[in-house]
DNA sequence: TGTACATCAGTGAACGCGCGTTCACTGATGTAC
DNA sequence: TGTACATCAGTGAACGCGCGTTCACTGATGTAC
């Protein structure tokens, strides 16, 4: 039966939004087109009203938990100086394995090698968000030229979505914990120097 | 019918790396254990003399993906100072994306994210890789105490795992470089420093 | 050492299953007059 | 504004497919005497 198209926009976003959620946690090989559906409160059948192919999903699920992820760095750093800020977006984000909510989690951590063997939309979702959370790290740097700003925040982000990828991976949580300390001391260290190299 | 144990224990072997070098290239869930038998010149059906499941052969070719790994890197660094042989790992590890015979690849940087959905077995694998990963930096550090040493080896490992991981996602070649050039200026510069915080 | 038999590596068809996707159908919503 | 019809969101069965795994069978190898 059809459905208003206010209730059709819901609808669609639900399902992204919970498609999203079970794709950061399960990966996206294990995930079906019914769980997902049936997560939602509908049937597999009416998927292809809103969507063309799970690639698609893919992509527009990678894109919103990206877009939730900023929201919330941005929420929680508003008013602070650039080196507070800088130091609780790296913290929230080595936080991701130990965090209760599990709500925002990031792709490129959490998903990793599967994005590569993704299509060219779904690789260029993530290299977008990858630019960005470069970007957001870099204009919290000081003292230096902006290329040497996006330099130093690629080092880092290439950090700290290793050591969250490793984290997970670690049964033992102690193992865990300090996989992400030692990044973030690495990080700290490394950012304190502001860029130079002894 | 029946080979010679000899014969039995080749075929094995040539199955194991085969699959190492598949599950590194295409992931896990795209290789299956017909894509693998055929390329090993037998049919799915012998499969089953060798493992027990899937599983068993991923944490196998694990095994055996970071037993090359580490392999080849004492090949290369036999001789060296503790400094160039440090330079050499970290150039030889953030080179994987980019090396033309792709036959020394690790699974961490490969998988990602994958191994952190598989069996306790296959963990136990790749955190055991991991942690030689780690200790072999380690090793190669001076001027520090070992728990100092080991956890900047760990900040540095989780740097090289998640630049590796990264440079796939990207399909622009240049882009993808300079992710690993970042990650590896990030490295130098820690190093250099000798573990110090400024 | 030679013979008789048990073992088992490898074959290829088959199994059950869940996947992504399609389809005919229903009935409320949107549109045209 | 009211009526008649077209649209399309959602349903649930079905499709084809490839997956991991099993099985009866073959025949060379290994073992026991």
């Amino acid at each position: 039966m059809r459905r208003s198209r206010s209730e059709t926009a819901e609808t669609r976003e639900r399902i992204v939004s919970i498609a999203s959620n079970k794709f950061l946690k399960e990966g996206l090989a294990a995930v079906g087109m019914r769980d997902v559906m049936s997560a939602a409160g509908l049937t597999q059948g009416g998927f292809y009203r809103h969507f063309e192919s799970k690639e698609q999903l893919i992509a527009e699920a990678n894109g919103k938990a990206f877009d939730r992820l900023f929201a919330m760095f941005e929420s929680k750093v508003v008013g602070k100086s650039p080196a507070e800020a800088l130091e609780k977006i790296v913290s929230l984000y080595l936080g991701q394995p130990q965090s209760k909510e599990n709500t925002y989690l990031c792709p490129l951590s959490m998903l990793g090698a599967e994005l590569s063997h993704c299509d060219p939309q779904v690789r260029a979702v993530a290299t977008a968000g990858y630019q960005r959370l470069v970007q957001l790290i870099a204009e919290h740097l000081m003292h230096l030229t902006r290329a040497k700003r996006v330099a130093l925040a690629s080092g880092v982000v290439s950090t700290m979505a290793g050591a969250v990828m490793l984290a997970n991976i670690t049964e033992d949580k102690a193992a865990a914990r300090s996989i992400l300390d030692n990044a973030r001391a690495l990080v700290r260290a490394r950012l304190s120097q502001g860029g130079r190299v002894s």
